[in-house]
DNA sequence: CGCAAGGTTAATTGATTATTAACGCCTGCA
DNA sequence: TGCAGGCGTTAATAATCAATTAACCTTGCG
């Protein structure tokens, strides 16, 4: 197999230098842009298996950026990861539904970003994803901060809501009976009511809208970007 | 709260040591059982908290083996996985709704193999899943979302629909009687008139095309691709 | 033809979920 | 301390949808 292309795309030539160094000595085979749009062009030109994209960058933004790629069907299954700047405010990022694999959050030690870097191309998934948990929906699920962002308004969940909808979304389509939910959100060994589930279902319903929380029944509940 | 307990259920001793060696040495009860009919009685006698099932066993399989817990009632809360040879014909395995919770593919670093292990019992629910979904001639069976895909098309099937068609889908071409049929659907102690399951079948052919679900009269149904 | 086995349809029953309101229980704060 | 408000839970009721049945129809075959 040849060498694994990296696209790196920044404004900040030392990053460019930094990172690119460490991925070359990896052997992958690095290409970088200094904006979006040299980016683009160098991934249709090379069609890259990773994409590693920062957020702000003067004249074409990595989101805007991103929805290009995504555009272009060679490069529809290529790996997007976003750099970000720690603690940016991600309700700028939620608004966008870019389509972002992964975040990787700046500043990163070149040893993790590497790892980070061969888990993405290893698996095609990020691994454990450092950040907001995109969903496809313009609903952005912030577990460290306990915050949602719907279309980058944020909503702050209390307790049992909010983690109830991590669960759901945390394998989008996938049925969670009421015995997952309440093992996972309540524990094994605390007794609710089965209704205590449908309240809260309503509740995020109410609050996220109808449709991304499905009834199966007689079997459970799954969410659906 | 005491150390969990899991029971392994392998025919070949080498995995059977290996990986009760790993589990035991992060801190878990290891109970080992070479065939299925043994793995039953360890399972009654020490109720372990998950149960890692090979499917493919001498005397009595994983899926048969899976049935029986299932229907132990101190062990409908046993999460069970199974353990399955990486490229396993999927159709093969009947164990489909068997009623396994996860299934994990051999070989499997033992590193690997905790972590998961950790998750099921940390979580009660798969965390990656590799549960097979069933593709016969543009039918797609995908238990995990209790959605069916025609042709790319998702159809939502009501409860004992789906687990209907995936009893007849788990092996094609085998004849169901009614009598298999109500068991494995329905249950053993539920009793319902003949024509019950006519209507299901019925509603299936609409939904999913009459080619599929032949009938052998004065036998029961089988499923076509 | 007449029976046996299934097929069809629509109505009925039954189970499950949705919704709403109300009740404690905390927490924060004057 | 006592009040206000948010949260989690439950109970009661309504609404929804699946499951079942009953009644009748069709087909194949002796």
């Amino acid at each position: 197999m040849s060498r694994q292309k990296i696209l790196l795309v920044d404004d900040e030539p030392d990053i460019l230098e930094m990172i690119g160094f460490n991925l070359e000595r990896e052997g992958f085979e690095v290409f970088t842009a200094p904006n979006g749009r040299k980016g683009l062009e160098l991934a249709r030109a090379h069609t890259p298996d990773l994409i590693l994209l920062d957020v702000m960058m003067p004249e074409m933004d990595g989101m805007e950026t991103c929805r290009e790629l995504r555009d272009d069907a060679r490069l529809k299954n290529t790996i997007i990861a976003f750099l970000t700047a720690r603690n940016e405010d991600y309700s700028q990022i939620a608004g966008f539904d870019a389509g972002a694999d992964d975040y990787i959050s700046k500043p990163i030690k070149p040893r993790v970003l590497i790892s980070r870097v061969k888990a993405l191309l290893r698996r095609g998934v990020p691994a454990a994803s450092e950040m907001p948990k995109r969903d496809l929906s313009g609903i952005v699920i912030d577990k460290e901060r306990y915050v949602v962002y719907k279309e980058g308004v944020e909503l702050s969940l209390p307790k049992k809501e909010f983690e109830l909808l991590a669960l759901l979304a945390s394998q989008p389509g996938r049925v969670f009976t009421r015995e997952n939910i309440l093992s996972n959100v309540w524990g094994n060994d605390v007794i609710v009511g089965d209704r205590t589930i449908d309240v809260h279902i309503r509740k995020l319903r109410e609050k996220l809208g109808d449709d991304f929380f499905k009834t199966i029944k007689g079997v459970g509940y799954k969410f659906e970007p």
